[in-house]
DNA sequence: CTTGTAGTTGACGATTTAGTCAACAACTCT
DNA sequence: AGAGTTGTTGACTAAATCGTCAACTACAAG
C-alpha cells in the first residue's frame, strides 16, 4: 500500500556504478542522487548514509548479478577445471566489454571498495569480506571436485583457492591501474598452471 | 639561500602515511597539513594540489624507502629463489609489524591508491604504474636468474613475474580487507609453488 | 470517495573544504 | 649590516556537501 516507487533500486544501481567507475571516496550523495534521478530528501528516506547505501548496493549486486552468474559458471554439471578455465576467460572478456562501454577497465568493485575503505568503515569492510569469502568458496569447491576426479593433485584446497583468488584480484587490480584488459589475456592458462595442471593443449 | 625548512619533507611523509592508513579520497589537505604541522599557506607554497603532493610522495617513498629495501632483498649476491622466498617472508613479517603499530593491516600503498583513483587522476595513475612496473622487474630478473642457473624451468619470465606480482598484490589486498596478516603466512611457499619449484624442504 | 500510508520535493542552515593573499619572519650571501 | 631570497602565517572567500524538514503527492484498500 502507499505510493509505489523504484527509487530505492535506482539508488542502489547508481551508487554501485558510480563507485565502481570512480571510487567510494570521490562519489558524493548528491552525485548518486542526480544519477538516480532522485532528490536528496528521498535518499535519506531510504538510507541513512552513503555507507549504508553502499552496503546494500554491494549486497544487491552480489545476489542479483554476480552470484547468479557464478552459479552458472561453477555449475556442478561442468568439469571442474573447465569451470575455472571458463571463469577466467570470461573475466577477461567481461573487462574487455567494460572498457568498451565505460572507457576504462574497472576491475572488481567489491575488492576495490574493500581495499579503499577497509580501515575506515567497518560495516562495508564486513560486507565485502563476506562476499569475497563467498567467492573463494566457488574456487574451493571446483578445486575439491577436480582433486576428487583426479585432475588435480591432492593438497590444501582452501589454500589453493585463496591463492587463485589472490591471482584473480591482483590481476584485476593491475588491469584497472594500467587500464589495460590485455593483462587478463592468458589468465585462464596461468590459473591452471598455478594449480599444477600438466597442460595438455586441448583441441577445440 | 633563503629560509631553510623541512616542511616539504614533512608534507610528503604525512601525506603518504595518511593515505596509506585511510585512503586517498578521505584524506583532506587540512588533515595532511595538521599532521605535518604545516599551515595551508605553506602547503600551497610547495605543491599545487593534493594530487601533485601524492605523486611526489609516492615517488619519494619509492626511491628513499622501498627501492633501497628491494635492492637489498633482490641483490644478485643472493640465490634467486632465496630472494623470492625472503621477499615474501619479509612481506608477511612487515605487515605483522604494521598491524602492531597502526592497528590495521595496510597492504601496499601504491597499489591501493592506484586502484582507488586510476580512473580519476591520470598523473597518479601514471606514477603508480611506473613504480609497479619497476617492482615487477625485480621479480622478473630473479626469475630469469633462477632459470639461468637451472633452478626454475624455462618459460616466459615476464609473464611469470606478472603472475607472481598479482599474487603478491592480491594477497596484500585481501590481508588489508580482512585486516589479518595471517593471510600472508605461507605466501613464500605459495610463490615458489606457483613458479613450479619442486619443493625440497630445506633444513635451516 | 475517503483515508491512511508510502514516497517526493525544494528550500534551508550548518559545516567542511579548497584555494588565495598580503604581510611577515628567518636565513644566506656579500 | 644590508639586500635578496625562501619560507610562514592567519585570515579570508567561494564553493561543495551534508543532513533536515514540513508540506505535498500518489496510490491502495475499504
Amino acid at each position: 500500500m502507499g505510493r509505489p516507487s523504484d527509487a530505492k533500486e535506482r539508488l542502489l544501481e547508481a551508487a554501485l556504478e558510480l563507485i565502481w567507475e570512480r571510487s567510494y571516496g570521490v562519489v558524493t550523495i548528491d552525485a548518486i542522487c542526480e544519477k538516480a534521478g532522485v532528490k536528496k530528501g528521498s535518499f535519506y528516506y531510504f538510507f541513512e548514509s552513503k555507507s549504508a547505501l553502499s552496503v546494500a548496493a554491494l549486497e544487491a549486486n552480489w545476489v542479483q548479478n554476480i552470484k547468479v552468474k557464478w552459479d552458472g559458471m561453477f555449475s556442478a554439471s561442468i568439469p571442474p577445471l573447465d569451470r575455472i578455465r571458463n571463469f577466467f576467460q570470461s573475466t577477461y572478456e567481461n573487462q574487455l566489454l567494460v572498457k568498451k562501454e565505460y572507457g576504462c577497465v574497472l576491475g572488481c568493485p567489491c575488492f576495490s571498495v574493500g581495499s579503499e575503505i577497509s580501515t575506515q568503515d567497518e560495516t562495508i569492510r564486513i560486507k565485502v569480506q563476506e562476499i569475497l569469502q563467498n567467492q573463494i568458496c566457488y574456487f574451493e569447491s571446483a578445486i575439491r571436485d577436480a582433486q576428487a576426479e583426479g585432475s588435480l593433485p591432492a593438497g590444501d584446497a582452501a589454500a589453493k583457492a585463496r591463492c587463485l583468488f589472490a591471482l584473480f584480484e591482483g590481476s584485476l587490480g593491475q588491469a584497472r591501474i594500467q587500464n589495460d584488459p590485455e593483462i587478463l589475456r592468458g589468465l585462464a592458462q596461468t590459473a591452471l598452471d598455478l594449480l599444477g595442471v600438466r597442460s595438455a593443449v586441448s583441441a577445440a
